[in-house]
DNA sequence: TTCGATGCAAAATTTTTGCAGCTTA
DNA sequence: TAAGCTGCAAAAATTTTGCATCGAA
């Protein structure tokens, strides 16, 4: 089962219909490999001919998050950027406050950390976010 | 000389002046314990019967932000939370996912892999952002 | 046939900005 | 007096919602 029919399988579960929209922004926001705005898989998805609303991508992507199937993240104030993690390792974000990259990595022993620091303070934790922010070799050298 | 002093010397030191309405923002957001939306702020400040804008509270902890004195917290989407940070220890938080309950904690060794990881990458860090989302304790047992 | 889904436009939120008048240095 | 500041209201930017219509099951 690919994750196209592992996600469809989660939504029928719920009672939910297979659209031709909600098949196009399901398939657009899985696909995408990287981070967009819904306003950038919106027009992607326009842009490649599909006719889906503004209001349709916000839906799709809230479920495909409340499923799971894709994260949000905030790298800047008030814009929201969502980023499929179905079959993907998991991973935080380095971001470059001089021109913006975003470099991903992973790190076992902070993630052993997180737990074991939840778990001192009561909590049963459900997911984390973490980023760092700094400068690049790039600007740096620059 | 004491956090407001620091504050204001900053900004003098940039050629800005001291008004009231910048005087009272400083105050209340170094004051308040905790986080707060600049809206709370805003609130707040009326409540005491200072009279300041909306405006005015934006710009001012903009300032601040700038300055190190105040740091922004995503804890909700689309919602800044400040909190002061001038004299206080670093700290990232747990967030109760279930009664939205917020705890600080210091872990030094996270600190230290997060330094590393960001060299590791060519980075100079910055700044970070960790927060760990779970159930607490008491929505555990409810 | 029945609900859920869609698109559109209006509404809601949060934050920023233009501007005329006021204040600080 | 010059350069900042302020408050207000309008503008931006992003996301949500009401509603009539459409379409999947």
């Amino acid at each position: 089962m690919d994750d196209f029919e592992k996600v469809h399988g989660y939504l029928r579960g719920r009672g939910l219909r297979r659209t031709d929209a909600r098949r196009s922004i399901v398939d657009g926001a899985l696909r995408a490999d990287g981070h967009y705005t819904a306003d950038e898989l919106l027009e992607k998805l326009r842009a490649s001919g599909e006719r889906v609303s503004r209001a349709s991508v916000y839906r799709t992507l809230a479920l495909l998050v409340e499923g799971g199937f894709v994260e949000t993240r905030e790298f800047r104030r008030g814009q929201t950027m969502f980023e499929p993690v179905l079959g993907r390792h998991h991973h935080d974000h380095l971001i470059c406050t001089g021109c913006g990259a975003i470099v991903e990595f992973e790190n076992d022993e902070i993630e052993r950390l997180q737990e074991e620091t939840a778990r001192k303070h009561g909590f049963r934790l459900e997911r984390h976010s973490l980023r760092l922010y700094g400068r690049c070799a790039t600007c740096l050298s620059a």
